[in-house]
RNA sequence: GCGGGAGUCGCCCAGCCUGGUCAAAGGCGUAGGGCUUAGGACCCUAUAUCUCAGGAUUUCGUGGGUUCAAAUCCCACCUCCCGCACCA
């Protein structure tokens, strides 16, 4: 059994030693590999690791390459999870602490301290690092810091005011999720059951005049206003009478609560009983109408403003309550018609009728109305137009049109916005239930801006996308983009620079932190001071902008320090690939591209981002209810850390999400223990003359090289560890097969040369086991310095490979007709073909088929047009018969039996099959050649034999 | 609604990018055998259908198309899953 942990230790401290992962610029090629760094609110578990370890084996691979390769680690402590952890722990939350003691088993005493946020994203950063270091990631950690140190503060201050002297950030108001109580913005972490306080901004308050009043009512389809007939209201709510800036409104009570969080002046100053309202009328603003006002039951004060307008031709609802009261004589009632405004294909005039029909709706309390305006919502939507009565907006589709109108309305101050918790009632943690706040004077990063977007495609455009195929969903991403609040009121982080009560909102400041990193470096070992960091600094040194004597002045450093840091800065520029996860394709990796492109000049543009999928915990999501998240150095104790780093990234490509499950690992370990062992009995001996399977095995070996060298190009890395580990294990064992057949015991420094491959190869993906297999190997340098195999064309052995697969097919051919016979053979007896007529004729049918001509009747032309195999139309059935096997030939193999000139099928056989066949089939196998005159063939087989298809006779 | 992804031989799942070595890998299950006092573990064999000569037939959600050749490329359809923001 394996130690792993002792292993990975002995191994880590070497390279610790050799300090082979502290990158400075030199000049060699370099590249710079960064992942999205962590927010150290808990431990990272597996699933965080897998990025990490696609990133590190990219960086391993490249530096094996003969890159100078950068890859570095920060911390992103800005946000505001931390803060109601705290508060949390402070309370004494029960499920909290239990998470922490239980699942990421903190120290009591650590706990103790958690009250303070900062304590926890130190606590988890210390731990989070520590778990990267025992993986192996061969991270520069001299550059490592947090984003609230004061040099990365300058810095993003710096970002922030460049962007808003670039005309980036604009101002504006913004609705959020907020807590009356606590006098804060709510997100997930701070609800009750972590519910996302959802926002509905599609929401809208349409004005209607009422004698001195304004008679505001909420809708979500603006356009119905031309379908109005009449107002609801209800006759058991007193309605409030209240000052909403210079206007008078009437709404309920409940209502009058909710707009004083949309930034305005609101007083109640009287009360008016609905049953006042009713049978009176009120004026439409758009084309003064007069619209009666009527009661209804249905109406509910705490929606909208507790005031409805009905519009019956459409609105199921209203359309019942009109019918409910017509049915009881209504006076005013009686006199009203439904208004149809839209038509849509599969209803008649008056849809809403329709539908309350079809479902059989008896009254406005039956609740199959949900349900009827569900639909019919919905269907209006997408498949409806506007009609005449809508005047300008005659013949719009209702899902353009809604928009228009609204913004039509808008424009006459007839309509605002009325945003609503979609999923109300939502609870902060402190008990309260949420509102919904309208912040003025938001900050926000303008990516609608259309100019703006289009930089973002160019560098999309040049940008390598890994897997290819999420590309799309970036364009996407892109397309629907708009402005986007960069600065909030609480929470870790950096000050707007020019309004203080601002902080850089956490997505905003995690952007472009990757050209820190040449930066951090001098600010860690005291080269550099943060408030050396002036503006003109930053400027001077990633811009270019400016001289360097105004960048020395201000920042008070030297020229020559300046000169170097911008150097660094331009050797590491630019990023040559960002790693990240799937969920962040919609938000960071869109921003980081945005903010570069509005920042940098074009060449230090991102050049590749690499995005992978999640990971599984046998097979389910992993979560903290589900109790099946394990800690990453929970796992790595367990199992080692090199099988972990294999099982992340075997169990799937790039994009989908990984299984991880205990039979993967412990399979993982048993392959990597055996692979070990067979390295410790290796001899790199000499390598005697070569025979045929040994030039077989090692063309394999060379194929086996380009192949995962492309793989872990394209990062497909489960390919790659999949062609190393396990497909070429097939070879190896038809390899030794062949070898033992012969009783040979001199191969060990073949697979000595061949196992060296391997374990390169290995390295980047399984580092410290890799190390101890080149030790034993007998070799004194480090693997992780060795160069990544190369492919050599050279080695490839056309022929060898040709004839193996020959000497296969034709065993093949034996085992399967004594699986269909179910003969134990006596007798094996073979005859390969030796007619030249067949031969020419199969050599002339190769180079036809391997321009692509696969027909019968044209290969058969080409055939009797050349005299040389003309005779080919006396046997039309070998003709056939031989395209048949040549087409499921692959166009390598067919390719190479036309590069190798004369190959002996008889003396190949006589001389391989004979010790294979006899170890197969316990019988000798006899070769003929088809043509031999004293040969047994008591049942004429020899005749059906065929180029590469030896005939067969079993007994 | 907008966008992304998936549907494979009892089950899970690989193959699809780059068409041919694909009746299609691997795991599970099942059946038979070995090893065992027995069980477990382990090992071997079989596992679409037909077939006593290397063969044939019908298969990769459905229906078309391109091609000498389609699980793989194109089009349409059906079903299922995921994301839609100020939150890391």
């Amino acid at each position: 059994m394996i130690n792993w942990n002792e292993i990975e230790t002995k191994w880590r401290n070497k390279w610790s030693e050799s300090k082979d992962f502290e990158t400075n610029p030199n000049d060699k090629p370099k590249k710079f590999i960064t992942v999205a760094y962590p927010y150290p609110n808990s431990p990272q578990h597996i699933g965080h690791g897998r990025t990490y370890t696609l990133a590190d084996v990219h960086a391993r691979f490249y530096r094996m390459q003969g890159y100078n390769v950068l890859f570095p680690m920060g911390f992103h402590y800005t946000g505001t999870p931390v803060l109601g952890m705290a508060k949390r722990i402070e309370k004494g939350e029960k499920e909290i602490l239990d998470g922490l003691r239980n699942i990421y088993h903190v120290p009591e005493e650590d706990i103790k301290t958690f009250v303070e946020p900062i304590k926890i994203a130190d606590y988890f950063h210390e731990e989070i690092k520590s778990g990267m270091i025992e993986m192996g990631y061969s991270i520069d950690w001299r550059r490592e810091f947090t984003t609230i140190v004061p040099g990365y503060q300058k810095f993003i201050e710096w970002q922030i005011t460049t962007l808003k002297e670039n005309g980036r950030i604009i101002q504006g108001s913004h609705p959020v999720g907020w807590c009356p109580k606590d006098q804060n913005p709510v997100s997930q972490h701070d609800t009750m059951g972590d519910v996302e306080p959802k926002i509905d901004d599609k929401n809208f308050l349409v004005k209607f005049k009422f004698g001195e009043f304004v008679f505001p009512i909420t809708t979500l389809r603006p356009e119905t206003i031309f379908g109005i007939t009449n107002l609801w209201v209800n006759p058991n709510t007193v309605y409030k009478k209240v000052t909403v800036d210079h206007e008078t409104w009437i709404i309920s009570e409940e209502c009058a609560h909710k707009i004083e969080f949309f930034e305005k002046d609101v007083s109640i100053i009287g009360d008016i009983p609905g049953t006042e309202l009713i049978g009176k009328s009120a004026v439409s603003l758009h084309n003064n109408a007069e619209i009666p006002i009527l009661p209804a039951d249905f109406v509910e004060p705490s929606m909208g403003t507790g005031l409805v307008m009905s519009v019956p031709a459409h609105a199921p609802k209203d359309y019942q309550a009109l019918m409910d009261l017509k049915a009881k004589n209504h006076e005013i009632a009686s006199k009203i018609e439904p208004i149809p405004i839209i038509v849509t294909e599969g209803y008649g005039a008056i849809p809403a009728k329709d539908i309350c029909e079809k479902l059989g709706v008896s009254d406005q309390a039956d609740s199959k109305l949900e349900e009827a305006t569900k639909e019919l919502y919905l269907k209006e939507f997408t498949d409806g137009k506007l009609n005449e009565k809508c005047g300008q907006f005659n013949n719009e589709k209702v899902q353009f049109g809604r928009d228009k109108v609204r913004v039509w309305l808008q424009e006459n101050k007839h309509l605002e916005k009325f945003p609503v918790l979609e999923n109300s009632p939502v609870r902060c943690r402190c008990g309260a239930e949420c509102v919904v706040k309208i912040l003025n004077n938001q900050w926000f990063l303008n990516y609608g801006d259309e100019s703006w977007k289009e930089l973002a495609r160019n560098c999309f455009d040049e940008m390598n996308i890994l897997p290819s195929n999420i590309k799309t969903e970036f364009i996407e991403v892109i397309d629907w983009l708009h402005e986007r609040a960069c600065a909030r009121q609480q929470g870790l982080g950096t000050k707007l620079p020019w309004d203080k009560d601002w902080i850089v909102e956490s997505l905003s400041d995690s952007v472009i932190y990757m050209a820190y990193y040449t930066i951090s470096r001098f600010v860690n070992d005291g080269t550099v001071q943060p408030e050396n960091l002036t503006r003109e600094f930053f400027d001077y040194v990633l811009l270019d902008k400016g001289d360097v004597a105004l960048a020395a002045s201000t920042s008070k450093l030297s020229e020559d320090v300046i000169n170097t840091m911008k150097k660094e800065f331009q050797y590491f520029y630019p990023v040559d690939s960002r790693h990240s996860g799937r969920d962040l394709v919609q938000n960071h990796l869109s921003f980081f591209v945005l903010n570069h492109v509005a920042i940098f000049e074009k060449k230090y543009w991102p050049q590749e981002i690499v995005v992978n999928g999640s990971v599984m915990m046998d097979g389910a999501k992993m979560s903290k209810s589900m109790g099946n998240i394990i800690p990453l150095r929970t796992a790595i104790k367990d199992h080692g850390a090199d099988p972990i780093r294999l099982a992340i990234i075997s169990s799937a490509e790039l994009l989908q999400d990984a299984d991880f499950n205990m039979e993967s690992v412990s399979g993982i370990q048993s392959k990597l223990a055996s692979l070990l062992d067979e390295c410790s009995r290796l001899k790199n001996e000499p390598v005697s003359e070569l025979q045929a399977e040994d030039r077989w095995i090692l063309s394999k070996t060379q194929r086996m090289i380009s192949q995962v060298t492309e793989a872990v190009e394209k990062m497909r890395l489960r390919e790659a560890l999949h062609d190393i580990l396990f497909s070429f294990e097939s070879d190896l064992s038809w390899y030794a097969k062949r070898v033992e057949a012969k009783e040979r015991d001199n191969v060990s420094g073949i697979l000595h040369q061949i196992n060296s491959a391997r374990v390169a190869m290995l390295s980047p993906f399984a580092p410290h086991i890799a190390e101890e297999m080149w030790e034993k190997l007998g070799n004194n340098e480090l693997v992780s310095k060795s160069s990544w195999p190369a492919y050599s064309k050279e080695d490839v052995d056309a022929t060898s490979i040709q004839s193996e697969n020959f000497l296969k097919s034709t065993i093949d051919d034996i085992a399967n007709i004594l699986k269909v016979t179910k003969i134990t053979p006596k007798k094996i007896v073979l005859y390969v073909n030796s007619d030249s007529a067949k031969s020419k004729i199969y050599r002339k049918m190769l180079s036809i088929m391997v321009g692509g001509q696969n027909n019968m009747g044209v290969v058969m032309k080409e055939l009797i047009a050349d005299p040389e195999t003309a005779d080919a139309k006396k046997m039309p059935d070998f003709v056939q018969k031989t395209i048949k096997d040549l087409h499921s030939e692959s166009e390598e193999i067919k390719q190479m039996k036309l590069e190798s000139e004369s190959f002996d099928e008889k003396e190949f056989l006589k001389s391989e099959l004979f010790s294979i066949g006899k170890k197969e089939f316990g019988v000798e196998i006899q070769v003929y050649s088809e043509s031999n005159s004293d040969i047994y063939d008591p049942k004429g087989k020899a005749r059906h034999a065929r180029p590469f298809k030896p005939a067969i006779l079993i007994e």
